[in-house]
Formats: structure tokens, sequence, C-alpha cells
DNA sequence: GTGTTTATCGTCAGGCAGACGACTATGATC
DNA sequence: GATCATAGTCGTCTGCCTGACGATAAACAC
């Protein structure tokens, strides 16, 4: 196959995120409303082109940071954390996915603790955290606004990115990333729950996660922001596979 | 951020291919030998650019068949078997990855039963079966000729299409794809054994693999084609998911 | 104090995996 | 044809992990 320039077609990339957070028991994601067309008004992933000079990971943590003020959590310096966590999920290149051009679009996951309040530009009217049920719904919207379907392929996109969410915290030790930098045993418990919809045994889960080794590193101190005894407060250990995983009950 | 036209710089989209089997005990993929700059004569992945009107898969599917002459198994019509099994891996979008140009490539992983013997559009000396430890080799090549390193970023492409492999056979029923459509419980331990270069006890290997419900069929038929007692013939069962996972020993 | 909430420790039974013995059925070799 | 080598198949035993669940501990609200 030579490389003759004319041989090929153009193509706009684009990076289009998943970013999820767990906000009051359950699972979220965050949406952008759409200012033209096509798809006029309807929600969808936040995104955009790919610039000529960035690799994809970079262009997806741009994008991420213009759309949360979130920096990526950096591999190298974990001391300071509070970042959130990266990484390619999938690229969707049908031809009929943008009406306007041939798009292929990189569409990044990333996990992020519970945030302040989303920001698209500064226009806050424009993004929202929504639970995933509710962007992913078939039928129609409840009162009030219909969010979905997504607009462009991004419905599938977002249950691309769910699942991959919901897998690999069974065998990771990713489900940190939804955690603030120091978080209890019961934290953790309930982003798993919020995740997979679940409930999971306190005791279990406790005994499960604290004997993992290099999972979870106490800290010394200790809370009661979730009320009741005082739980241990933890860091992320520097374990990033689970073995064994952690097992998702079924259904 | 506004769709202007002018705003997003053009880029080529190709498909490579990590086609990985098992041929005598060990696992390996297919390469080609470029035939023009850059990265003249030495190996690559098989790859091409995506078509004006193809979606990714079409393409990556197409480029198969070119390489290999294989079909993808097509998921609804499992009886007719002997196609090979086709997904995305990952997406490649450096910069520097191609120097001519701005080259996003999506990577796909194919696993196939052992094949007669490759073809590049009938040229075989420009497309071999090559053990992957050859093709990812830091270090010099032996005697005769070096494969490695591979052209751009083929090796970190392979790298992580191998990475897969090895970790999908665990939890999921895809070491089949690696075997033809009828085999034995032996055929399948040694495909286990050849990808993750270990020993397996034939014993726990049977006992795990026929427990499981939905992995394995038997068609009735035996075979002696490895020597001493004729073995049961099986076909792949329904079953996806492996529940529990099949338990890779530690190194 | 009493009740409620959450955290944490313990116990027990069942399931599964690793180690490995035993037996079976074929082809190869003497 | 007896013997040997090779693979396949069935069992047993032990230890680890999980799920179910009782019990205790330490805070707060009244």
């Amino acid at each position: 196959m030579p490389y003759d320039p004319s041989a090929f077609p153009p193509f706009a990339v684009t990076v289009d995120l998943v970013v999820l957070t767990v906000r009051r028991h359950s699972l979220c994601a965050l949406a952008v409303r759409r200012g033209e067309p096509p798809f006029q008004g309807r929600w969808a992933l936040p995104g955009g082109f790919v610039r000529a000079d960035e690799d994809l990971s970079q262009a997806a943590a741009r994008e991420l940071a213009e759309e949360t003020g979130l920096r990526v959590h950096d591999p190298a310096a974990p001391a300071q954390d509070n970042g959130a966590h990266l990484e390619q999920l999938a690229t969707y290149g049908d031809p009929e996915r943008d009406p306007r051009m041939r798009v292929v679009s990189v569409a990044h996951l990333a996990l992020a603790p519970d945030l302040p309040a989303p920001r698209a530009g500064g226009d806050a009217s424009n993004a929202r955290w929504a639970p995933v049920e509710e962007l992913l719904e078939e039928g129609l919207g409840r009162d009030g606004e219909q969010a979905a379907p997504l607009a462009f392929d991004h419905g599938r996109i977002l249950a691309d990115g769910v699942e991959r969410a919901r897998s690999k915290i069974e065998y990771s030790s990713l489900a940190t990333a939804f955690c603030p930098p120091e978080f209890t045993v019961g934290e953790l418990r309930r982003v798993y729950e919020a995740v997979w919809s679940v409930a999971l045994d306190p005791r279990n889960f406790h005994r499960k996660v604290t004997g993992t080794p290099g999972f979870l590193v106490p800290t010394g101190g200790t809370t009661t922001r979730q009320g009741g005894r005082p739980a241990q407060l933890f860091r992320a250990g520097g374990a990033t596979l689970l073995n064994p995983p952690m097992l998702r009950p079924e259904v």
C-alpha cells in the first residue's frame, strides 16, 4: 500500500470525555449542553478537536482541565494527589456519526472525586453532573428536562465508559480515584456500591480491602465525618492490581 | 468550542493489526516487511488507511482479509467457524509517530488459529509469523536477520496487543479463538501455556475447563492427533465470560 | 442513659484451586 | 506381543477465600 498523499481521505480527530464521579451515592457523568446544531440544545459529552501538535492523551487532559479544572494525576508524583485518573477508552469512527463531516473520536475515561461544581467555560448552566442511568435511559425523561438520549453516539460511548469503570474496579485499585486523598473504608465501600448499584457487606468488605497488601495504607488519622464510630483514614497504596479481585455480586 | 471548519487540522487515519496465533507452542504475530521509506526493509504490523466510507472495524476486517485471507468470525452465525476474532485495541496518535505526516492509527487485535502460511498481497517473503519475543526483544537480534525493533511505534502496539490477549484469556473464552473449530482439552491447554509461557497442570486444567458451564461442548468425536490416549473433541460453547476466571500462575 | 449509626473483629461453612496419586487408552519400540 | 512412552481423565486432600452473620466499640442525638 503506497503512501500516495492523495490516496487517503482527511479526517477530523476529536477527543470525547466520559468523566465519572460519585455524588450522593450515585454514579454521575459530566454532560454539556450543545449550543449549536447539530443536536442543538441536547446534552453531550465534553470534548473537542485534537490540535496539530498534541498527543491524544494531551488533548484529553487539556479538555478535562478546560471543562472541570481537574489536573490529571501524575503517576510520577503521587504525593500531590487530587488529580483525576485518565485513560483511553475506545475510538469511534462510524462514517455517519457526525452528519457534517468524517470525524473520528478517541474517547477517554476520567474518574474524579466529588467536585464542587462543574464549569464549562465558566457557564455553569451548560454543564452538569447527571446520574448515568438518567443519561442512558431508553425511554422518555421524567418531568422537567429530558436528558437522554445524548447527542451523536455519545450514549454508546458513555455506556462503554461506565462498563469499563464497573469492571475495572473489580481487579484494580481504581475505585480510590473516586475518593479524596484520604478516605475511610466505608467511603470506599460506598463508591463500590454506587458504581455497581449493589449493597456490600461492610464486614466482609473491610476484611477484603484491609487484607489486600498494598491496597490501603493507614495515615494514622481518624474521622467521624460519616457519623458513628470514628473510622481510620487511609491513602491509596502503591498496588494497582487487586489479586484476588473484588467480586461483584450477581445482579 | 465552535465547529469552525478551518479550526481543526486534517489527520490521516489508519488501522494497524496485531494478528496473533499459536504455532509450535509459541505465540506468534504477523509481521510484514516494509518496501519503502521510512523504515524501509524493517518489519512492521500490517495495516492501511481507513477509507472514506467505511467504519473502523470494517477497515480492520478488510485489512485482515487482505493480509491473511481470514474472514472475521460472525457472532451471529457461530456455526460456520474458522473465522478470526477481531476487536479494537487502542489508538495511537503521537504527533511524531510517522515522520511524514500526522497519522492516527486505530490498532486492532486479531486472534486466529494456526494458519497454513501468510500471504501479503501474494508475496510470501514479505510476510511472516514471528514469535512475539523475537519481535519485541530489546537487544540485538540473533544470527541472520534482525526482526526487532519494529517500524514506527509498532513495538509498543504489539506489546499492548499481547498484553491484552494474555489478560483476556483469563476471564473469557477467547483462547478458543486460537483453536480450530474442534479441539481437545489438551490443545486448549497448550494455547494457554504458549500465550502465558507457563506450564499448567493437565489435571487441574481439565477439571477447570470441563467444569465451567457453557465453556466447552463435546462434539462426541475423539482424536489421537496429539498421540497418546484418544481425547474428546469439543467446540467452544456459548459462554464468553469465565466466572470464576482461569488463574494465571505467578510468573 | 438510651437509641442510632458506623466501624471493626470473629466465627463458621462452602467452594475453588494447587499438589499430586491412580488409572486408561493409544502408538512406538524391542 | 510385551514393554514403554505419551496423553487424557478421574479422585483425593488441604488450604485459602468468600458469603453469611453474631458481637463489640465508639461516636452523636435526644
